[in-house]
DNA sequence: GTCCATCGTACATAGTGTGTC
DNA sequence: GGACACACTATGTACGATGGA
C-alpha cells in the first residue's frame, strides 16, 4: 500500500501543496470550499502526516519518553510501571503523542539514553521517576534543555515541574493508625537509601517521633526486595525491645516478611502488626491480608502526561500534587499486645 | 544547546556534506584520512543523526512498536508485559532501535493504532501477542505491509514470522505430573475463550484424555481474573464427581482460587491439588505455595526482537520456538485422595 | 582511459514567508 | 484583500558528475 503525501492530495484537488498544508492545519490562506475539498480528498485517501517529515520541519517529534531504571526482578513484581504506562498513554494518545520506552540497568545508561534521545531529537520531553539523593538527572536534563517532569518528589525543583508527593500526610496517617491501636514501638523497613523518598520518609518519621513522647521508631534497610524485607524484619525483631508494629516501604518486602514471620510462628496481628506502602494483589492474597496504602498511579500518570504536554507546548507547566494515598485496612494490623 | 548537523561538520572539516555522510556511515567514497578527520570532528561536536531526517531520507524509523490490549487490572497484576519490555529493549537498544509503546482498551483501537503508526511511518515493525480465535490483526498487518512478529502462537502463520509455543509439551507434563500423583479427575480453569491458546490448550487436553483411559478432564472459563478463577473453581467443585486436581491457565486465577478454597476449609493439597500456568511472586507467597509452570519471557522477548529486526532489515525472518516452560513444584500438588 | 576522492544536487515530506493576481 | 503558488526551510542519504593522478 502506497502512503499518500500532501503532494498526492494537491495533484488530486488541483492546488499547490502549500494550500493543502494550510487546509490540513486549519490555517488561513485557503477558501472554505477549497479547504473542504482538500479535507475530503485527504480523508478519502487516508492521509496521515509522515511523522518524520513533520518532525523535521517543525522540530517536534510528537513523542515523549520514559526510562525505566530498575532491576528486571523489581519490574517483574512491581506493578508500578505498567500502571504508569497506561496512565500516560491514555492522555498522550488523545494528543497524538507517542510514548518511547527504554529500559536501562543503571543510571549511567539512563543518562546516555536521555542524551541520545535528545541528540537524535527522538522525543520532545521525558518523564522521570524515583528521584535519588545525589541525582545527576535534573542537571543533565537542564543542560540539554530537554523538557522534563519529575514524578513524586517532596520538594519543588528549579526549572523542572514536579508532581509533588506529601510524605507527611501518609506517614502521619500511618502513625495515627498504629498509635490508635496502642503501638508505641514501631519498626520501619526502608527502600534503597539512594532514593530521595526513602530519606524523606525517615526524616518525616523522625520528626513525628520527636513530637510524640513515648513513641519510638527504628529504621532498617530492606532494598525493596523479598530477601531484604525478611532480613530487615529479622534484625528488628532481634533487638532487646522489638517493635510491635512494622511499616514497610513497599508491598513486596511486607508480604515476604509476613510469609516469613508466619513460618517462624509469629502471630500476626496478635504479636506483630504489619502495614505496607503500595497496595497490590499480593497484599490481598497473603494471610493475614495486609493493610496497605494504595495510590492511584494511573490517574497520577495521566496528570504527569498533561504537565509534560503543556511543558512541551508552552515551555512552562505548573507543579501538581499526587493523589493522596488511601489506607486500605485489612487484617495485618490490630491492637498492640499488652505489656 | 545547539545540536550539530552534518553541514556543521562539513564546514568545520572543509568538505562537502556528502563526504561527511559517507564517512559517518562507513561507506566507500572518502579517503581514510578524510574519514578520520570527519569522525574526530563529529565526535568532538557530539553529533548524532537527527532521527527524523534519517527516517525521512531512508524511510526507516529505527523504531518498533508494541500495543498492549488488556484491561488496566490485568496489566496491574500480570508481570508479563514488563518482562516483555525489558527483553525487547535489551536487544533493540543494541541495534539503535527505539521501542514505541501503546496501550489500548480494545481491538478496534489496537487496529487503529497499527494503521496510524504505519500511516505516520512511526515504526518499522510491530510485535503482537495473544493471538485471538478470530483475529483481524494478521490480515490488517499483511494488508498494510507492516513487518510483524507474532509472539506465542501454536501454528505457523502465512507471511508473518511467529514465535511458536508448544502447548503439547506443557500440557503433557502437567498431566504427567498429576496422573503420576494418582489424579484421574482433573479440572481445567481456562483463560478468555477468544484467545487462541485457550482453545489450543483445551484441544490438547482433550486429545490426551482420549488417549488415556480412565482420565477425565472438565473445562471451566475463568477469564484470567481473580473472580473468574474463584467462580470457575466453585462450579467445578459443585459437580457430582468433582476433580481432585485443577489446572489454571494463569497464576492470578490459581492464587485467588487457593485463597478462596482455604477459606472454605478445603485442604490443599490433601483434598485438592492446584497447578498454575505462569509463575510469579504470587505463587510463592500464597499458602500453600503454588506449583507452577514458569517461562523465560525476558529471553523470549529478546528472541522476538531479533526476529523483528531481521524482518525489518531483510524482509524475512525464520520462525522460532519459545523456551520451554519449566515446572516449579511447590506444595499445592500432592497425591490424590484415596477413593 | 581508468580509478578514486570528492562535490553538487535531487530526494524524502511537511510547513511557512513572500509574492502575485 | 482574499486565495492561491512559488520557493525555501528542516537534515541526512544517494546518484551522477567532475577533477586529478
Amino acid at each position: 500500500m502506497k502512503r499518500p503525501t500532501i503532494i498526492d492530495i494537491a495533484r488530486e484537488v488541483g492546488v499547490s501543496k502549500a494550500a493543502v498544508s494550510y487546509a490540513l492545519n486549519g490555517r488561513a490562506g485557503v477558501s472554505a470550499q477549497t479547504r473542504d475539498r482538500i479535507l475530503d480528498v485527504a480523508a478519502a485517501m487516508g492521509w496521515r502526516a509522515n511523522s518524520a517529515a513533520r518532525a523535521l520541519s517543525n522540530d517536534r517529534a510528537a513523542s515523549v519518553g520514559i526510562v525505566l531504571t530498575r532491576s528486571p526482578e523489581d519490574l517483574r513484581t512491581e506493578p508500578f510501571f505498567m500502571q504508569m504506562v497506561t496512565g500516560l498513554e491514555q492522555t498522550l494518545s488523545v494528543h497524538g503523542f507517542s510514548l518511547q520506552l527504554a529500559w536501562t540497568a543503571d543510571t549511567a545508561t539512563e543518562l546516555a539514553t536521555y542524551r541520545r534521545w535528545w541528540a537524535e531529537r527522538r522525543v520532545d520531553g521525558v518523564l522521570a521517576t524515583d528521584l535519588r539523593v545525589s541525582d545527576p538527572r535534573p542537571a543533565l536534563l537542564r543542560e540539554l534543555g530537554t523538557p522534563a517532569v519529575f514524578f513524586g518528589t517532596a520538594e519543588p525543583m528549579a526549572g523542572i515541574p514536579v508532581l509533588r508527593v506529601d510524605e507527611n500526610d501518609v506517614v502521619s496517617s500511618a502513625i495515627e493508625h498504629l498509635t490508635g491501636l496502642g503501638h508505641r514501638r514501631i519498626g520501619h523497613v526502608q527502600g534503597p537509601p539512594e532514593l530521595r523518598h526513602t530519606v524523606r520518609r525517615e526524616e518525616v518519621l523522625n520528626r513525628i517521633v520527636r513530637e510524640s513522647p513515648g513513641l519510638a521508631v527504628s529504621h532498617e534497610r530492606g532494598e525493596y526486595t523479598e530477601e531484604g524485607g525478611v532480613r530487615a524484619t529479622r534484625r528488628l525483631l532481634a533487638t532487646p525491645n522489638p517493635p510491635t508494629a512494622i511499616i514497610y516501604d513497599n508491598d513486596v518486602m511486607a508480604v515476604a516478611a509476613v510469609v516469613h514471620a508466619v513460618e517462624l510462628g509469629i502471630r500476626i496481628p496478635e504479636e506483630l502488626s504489619v502495614l505496607a506502602w503500595d497496595d497490590s494483589m499480593l497484599c490481598r492474597v497473603v494471610r493475614p491480608a495486609l493493610s496497605a496504602f494504595a495510590h492511584d498511579i494511573v490517574n497520577d500518570a495521566a496528570t504527569a502526561a498533561r504537565m509534560l504536554l503543556e511543558l512541551v507546548e508552552t515551555g512552562v507547566a505548573d507543579d501538581a500534587e499526587l493523589t493522596r494515598r488511601r489506607l486500605v485496612p485489612r487484617t495485618s494490623t490490630a491492637a498492640a499486645p499488652v505489656g
